[in-house]
DNA sequence: AGCACGCCGACT
DNA sequence: GTCGGCGTGCTC
């Protein structure tokens, strides 16, 4: 420790900020000294008790050692000099991000850089980048095709695409056209709401490639929900694009994939990031163009650590990226059939600039909705006769149906009516569902497994029997029912079960679409998985087994993710205008349910989404629900259900005289819907207020009241909580 | 958050 | 006699 305190004089202080918890009772940064200034967004390496740590050199305004003792400030082990720091737009977007989710700046900063940076050395680094430049100046005709090839886990690009090519996309519609010029000439984020197939990817392209042939500079980040699940789109762009540098980020990249490709677009080297919404941190330094593809998805909104919005901040990015420069500089575009209600009621106001695409290319006529009205079916029946009937009819002349349930497994839940036992999971306040392929009892939510028993462990009873329904019993159920059904060829019908148990293994997913597609199977049965992105050209009906979940649940957002789930299925259907003309097939979008006098049946005929919505947000609106509020749901884990809400109801109380309370409205602690898992108890406590700013004040200055509440003796056995700003789900 | 130090139960 | 539980405390 022969840290002179006398040296610090010839030594600059430095503001670095590293991975810290908000609680943990370290600021937003930490003082280091280094033997020369550094420009704030630079990658250093700094000691932190035993541990080395990766920082981030951030901006400190007025930065001295005042407050620490001579010699307290350690010195900078390393500094990552051979990459540009990271820019204050980037900056501006992490500590906004911190703020507004409640969450420290170390969090986010250091979350939102490739995980593998922080296990590097500065000089690992120098070399991998000396490498990367060698390899892009010894063949720079390659270099966007290098680049693109490290963006591809798997080999799916086309191989006859030459090097430098300019792939011509297809000429565009009127409406198109339209859109993509009104877009072009605003300098607002612009909501595209064009309907299921009306080519709103081709707008998305346009803009694109207009923005990078006018800019040689320039970048743009194109994020989608989930990009497994969007091969299609994925490989558009990996096509058109190729000379310019197209990598993706997302989850499933692995580390060192994750870092080349992190670092491409930090160096510029890649101009178009495609990625899940982990990209909205991607570093781009010339980013002028950002696009949010089905921006009402959920998954857009992350669920575990800060739990922010990629499409908000996508919004709040743009805008930060045009400080200082024209406010057209960094645009963002939002895509969706099914906007979510704050874009729509966003366009309708005026604040985004909205885009209408009514019509689907070709003149493809959007699916007919056949409601079929539960009530008046044979007792116990799991497809109507009629449908059934279809479905059977469509397989004979060679087209495939799709059957959306959305559970997994045999049955939800296996119960002995003898004694009344159910196969509760042991460790959490659910069901363990049943799956019959491996004779198996699994948890949903923590992950136990354990073999179906073979008599009821209550009263040693034999027949202990499913209930309810999931996708495997709807596939083997189906191939009884469809049993003398024949295809085009004579053949048995062949049905095919897509959710997260069949895809599990890696590739199988792509395997098993792939015989979708090539027409091997005449029925796809799954989960909403199978309702994104994928274009089945023979697909010419969607039905919904059981959609009425969707209509009564206790969250009031389930209506909106019900219309835009059934909308977007009917959009996998008919998507060949020309095969659904050759084979005079009416396309459809059957729908099963209890209750076809709800209104959201009467929106969904029409493939009315401005009446819906419209409705929707006058509910919204008289209940004062978001947008027409805003909300923050503060969620606390424990060892007992009490210790749990008295963490929540103890701050609560504390927090009576903190700023912006009195514009607020804290509801009492209540346990989550799933109290228990994995014996961890939980509880929730929902604040709602009128004005964003003061929610936010108060949330600020609350965070210390929940850490103190934790050291009350009522509070004893808390093991964390954590605040979900805008959450989607209460 | 990590990672230490620190004091009480069942195993070589 | 040690290995290991998680309860407090500290990190520029």
């Amino acid at each position: 420790m022969a840290d002179a305190g006398d040296l610090n004089l010839s030594l600059t202080p430095l503001a670095v900020v590293v991975t810290t918890p908000a609680y943990s009772g370290l600021g937003p940064a930490l003082t280091y000294v280094h033997d020369r200034p550094l420009e704030p967004g630079t990658l250093v390496r700094v000691p932190l008790g035993k541990r080395e740590l990766l920082g981030l050199v951030w901006e400190a305004p007025g930065l001295s050692l005042e407050g620490l003792e001579p010699g307290q400030a350690r010195a900078v082990l390393q500094v990552f000099d051979a990459i540009p720091p990271l820019n204050a737009a980037w900056r501006g977007l992490a500590s906004f991000a911190a703020r507004y989710y409640q969450r420290s700046l170390g969090e986010v900063a250091l979350a939102a850089l490739p995980p593998q940076l922080r296990d590097l050395q500065a000089e690992q680094l120098a070399r991998k980048l000396k490498r990367l430049a060698k390899a892009a100046a010894g063949n720079p005709k390659t270099q966007g095709r290098q680049v693109n090839q490290a963006a591809d886990s798997e080999p799916q690009m086309p191989e006859s695409l030459s090097v430098g090519d300019t792939k011509a996309g297809p000429e565009l519609s009127p409406e198109q056209a339209i859109a993509l010029q009104r877009f072009q000439a605003a300098d607002r984020p612009a909501l595209l709401f064009g309907t299921t197939g009306s080519g709103k990817t081709e707008i998305y392209l346009r803009a694109v490639q207009e923005l990078l042939e006018q800019d040689p500079q320039a970048q743009a980040l194109i994020m989608v929900p989930e990009i497994n699940l969007t091969p299609q789109l994925e490989a558009r762009f990996m096509e058109r694009f190729a000379r310019w540098g197209v990598v993706s980020l997302h989850s499933g990249l692995t580390p060192a994939q994750r870092l080349d490709h992190w670092l491409a677009a930090h160096q510029g080297r890649a101009r178009i990031v495609l990625g899940t919404r982990m990209a909205i941190f991607a570093s781009l330094p010339q980013l002028r163009l950002i696009v949010v593809d089905e921006e009402h998805d959920p998954s857009y909104k992350s669920q575990e650590g800060a739990r922010y919005s990629a499409r908000d901040l996508a919004v709040y990015r743009a805008k930060r990226e045009s400080q200082g420069r024209s406010p057209a500089h960094c645009r963002v575009l939002l895509g969706s059939a099914t906007p979510s209600l704050e874009s729509w009621r966003a366009a309708e106001i005026g604040r985004y600039l909205k885009l209408e695409m009514p019509q689907r290319i070709g003149g493809g006529a959007l699916p007919r909705l056949r409601l079929v009205n539960m009530n008046h079916q044979p007792k116990q029946c799991v497809l109507a006769p009629a449908l059934l009937e279809s479905i059977a009819e469509r397989a004979a002349r060679g087209e495939q149906s799709m059957l959306l349930l959305n559970r997994r497994g045999y049955a939800p839940v296996l119960a002995c009516h003898a004694c009344g036992w159910k196969s509760d999971c042991p460790h959490c306040s659910a069901h363990a569902v049943f799956h019959k392929i491996d004779r198996t009892l699994r948890c949903h939510h923590c992950g136990y497994s354990s073999r179906v028993p073979y008599a009821c462990p209550g009263c040693g009873n034999l027949d202990i029997a499913p209930v309810g329904r999931g996708t495997e019993q709807l596939e083997e159920q189906l191939v009884g029912l469809l049993a003398h059904a024949r295809r085009a060829d004579g053949e048995p019908i062949r049905v095919l079960r897509l959710d997260a148990d069949s895809t599990r293994a890696k590739g199988s997913l792509e395997q098993q679409l792939a015989g979708m597609h090539e027409g091997e199977f005449d029925v796809l049965v799954g989960t909403q998985m199978i309702a994104k992105g994928h274009d089945f050209r023979r697909i010419t009906l969607v039905a919904s087994v059981n959609a009425d979940g969707g209509l009564f649940a206790s969250d009031y957002r389930a209506p909106e993710r019900l219309f835009a789930l059934l909308l977007q299925a009917a959009g996998r259907a008919g998507r060949d205008a020309d095969f659904v003309a050759s084979q005079g097939a009416a396309v459809e979008l059957w729908v099963q349910t209890w209750y076809p006098e709800h209104p959201l049946f009467a929106a969904l005929v029409q493939h009315d989404y401005p009446a819906f919505a419209t409705q929707q947000l006058e509910e919204r609106e008289a209940a004062l629900m978001p947008p027409y509020s805003f909300q923050a749901l503060v969620r606390a884990e424990a060892r007992t259900q009490e210790a749990a809400q008295a963490l929540l109801n103890l701050a609560a109380q504390a927090g009576e005289p903190l700023p912006g309370r009195e514009h607020l409205t804290l509801y009492p602690a209540v346990p989550m819907a799933i109290q228990r898992v994995a014996n961890v108890e939980r509880a929730q406590m929902l604040i709602e207020s009128d004005s964003r700013p003061a929610l936010q004040a108060f949330l600020a200055a609350w965070q210390e009241q929940l850490q103190l509440a934790r050291s009350q003796p009522e509070a004893k056995g808390v093991l964390r909580w954590a605040i979900d700003v805008d959450p989607l789900a209460i």
